[in-house]
RNA sequence: GGCGACGUGGCCGAGUGGUUGAGGCAAUGGAUUGCAACUCCAUGUACCCGGGUUCGAUUCCCGGCGUCGCCUCCA
């Protein structure tokens, strides 16, 4: 079974399941206020690489995944550019799953929207009021974060050590606010603003307390995993088990944190930083594979630098998997090799070292290229490069598909015109070829064509 | 200021208290080949600095330097 990096209890351990045979998933999805950046591309793939590799390994996987829809990002956007606030969120969550199809990640089973969601946050803040766990302020309703035990759990540091080391910084809200770390529940809207109606006066809710609501709804309490950014570890999954916890609730199980795309200089890629790059930019320029493949060759607790020459690598990389694929096309089917798919499998439940995983599929590819050099049979070891690989959501491409007749026949032509020492002609037929966008291979058995 | 992570060859990036420190890309030499591509084989003074623990540290501890993240926008 899978052993995870578990942000609580800051060890790696396994991946309990609250029933046999079924993973339950919250991951943090997109608040939608501008197009996906490549960090997001990396929260995209390593769920999806998780998934799939659960779902491979027999479980059903429940992934849940919410659209953050009610945000003040958005609500700014829309003023500033004038135009309803549902127009960007719906323009920028199309755009999300097209760039969530483009990196080739499946989508979530389950995508709550944080507005579909209004009524059940505000009986569950009504809740917290009620229990006096939550109290009203001139601005909006806020948590009393000093009543839940173990708050900063997740920030690694206690109630204390945040005040003490915050310094100077200022706090918003801090004259009506009972503790400083105190956080909006409900946020009362100015005049304009989109706006809910509550117990407590029209407003929206907070961030922390849609994803509580959603992910307790659609996966119950007790749930098995809860997952995203690193950033996020506080104060917003803090915050969201704090609700939990107060109001008696078994939350996550289990809390699983990926680390960030870093630009050329070290720096996270954020939209807050100003050195956004356009995921699906980079999806229209490059391999979409090409980003997998970087990120499957790093860990995903360790940051990832992205920048023009990793991708040019990974690309280069990747022509070499494809002429694998190529080659491998004509061997028989076979069931992959148990041992190398168990190395396979004990590598990825190892924390998901997909490095290894990919040192496994390298070497085994080498391996297979050598015995069909060699004429033997290498069946099972191209059976289980391409297990690994549907595993980790890599598709390889043969590139032999869209050969059509013509296209055979001028390589037979060139096989010809070699057999003949005609080079000439040889030449001239694979200068054709090449320049009509094909990787034209020639080997003792014949020429082969596929696709660039 | 508090907390956390990290610093590995030309580039990226795993990992380990001890004969030979994954894998990828690039480079060089070679095999194969009419040539090229593909494939295969071979090669490279790589573990930030200074202490300490140890028979022995890149791996553990302390300090330093550097980078990054979080400390109520944030994947």
């Amino acid at each position: 079974m899978l052993h995870l990096y578990d942000t609580a209890t800051r060890s790696v351990k396994e991946l309990a399941l609250r029933e046999p045979g079924k993973v339950s998933i919250y991951l943090c999805g997109p608040t939608v206020y501008a197009p996906a950046h490549l960090g997001h591309g990396r929260q995209m793939v390593t769920y999806d690489i998780l998934r799939r590799f659960l779902e491979w390994s027999g479980l059903d996987v429940r992934l849940v995944s919410n659209i953050t829809d009610i945000d003040d990002n958005i609500f700014n956007r829309a003023q500033r550019e004038d135009r309803p606030w549902q127009e960007i969120t719906t323009k920028c969550e199309e755009m999300w799953w097209t760039a969530t199809d483009g990196v080739g990640s499946k989508r979530p089973t389950d995508v709550p929207h944080a507005s579909e969601y209004i009524d059940e946050m505000v009986e569950m803040i009504g809740e917290l009021v009620d229990r006096d766990i939550a109290y009203t302020t001139d601005d909006g309703v806020y948590m009393e974060v000093e009543q839940v035990d173990d708050y900063g759990l997740l920030a690694f540091q206690t109630l204390d050590d945040m005040r003490a080391g915050g310094g100077d910084r200022e706090v918003f809200g801090a004259d009506q606010k009972r503790h400083p770390a105190d956080f909006v529940l409900w946020k009362f809207s100015k005049p304009g603003e989109p706006a809910w109606p509550s117990p407590w006066g029209e407003g929206r809710p907070g961030w922390h307390s849609e994803c509580v609501v959603m992910s307790l709804d659609l996966l119950g309490e007790g749930f098995d995993l809860h997952c995203g950014g690193q950033d996020l570890r506080f104060p917003h999954h803090e915050n969201e088990r704090a609700q939990a916890v107060a109001l008696g609730k078994t939350f996550a199980n289990h809390w699983m944190h990926h680390a960030f795309v870093v630009d050329g200089e070290g720096e996270k890629m954020s939209k807050s930083i100003g050195n956004v790059a356009n995921l699906l930019d980079l999806i229209e320029h490059y391999d979409q594979r090409a980003y997998r493949l970087v990120l499957l060759q790093s860990h995903y607790r360790s940051p990832v630098r992205l920048g023009q020459a990793i991708i040019d690598q990974a690309v280069a990389s990747l022509a070499g998997l494809d002429a694998f694929a190529s080659r491998a096309a004509n061997v028989a089917p076979a069931d992959p090799a148990p041992a190398i798919v168990e190395a396979f499998r004990a590598a990825m439940n190892d924390d998901l070292d997909t490095p290894k995983a990919m040192s496994i599929v390298f070497e085994t590819v080498r391996a297979a290229n050598t015995a069909i050099d060699a004429g033997e049979d290498a069946a099972p070891l191209v059976a289980a490069v391409m297990e690994i690989c549907g595993a980790l959501g890599l598709e390889l491409s043969g590139g032999t598909d869209d050969v059509d007749d013509a296209v055979a026949a001028k390589a037979q032509a060139l096989d010809q015109a070699r057999a003949d020492k005609d080079f000439a002609t040889a030449d001239a037929i694979r200068a054709e070829l090449q320049a009509d966008g094909w990787l034209v291979e020639t080997t003792k058995d014949g020429t082969t064509v596929r696709r660039a």
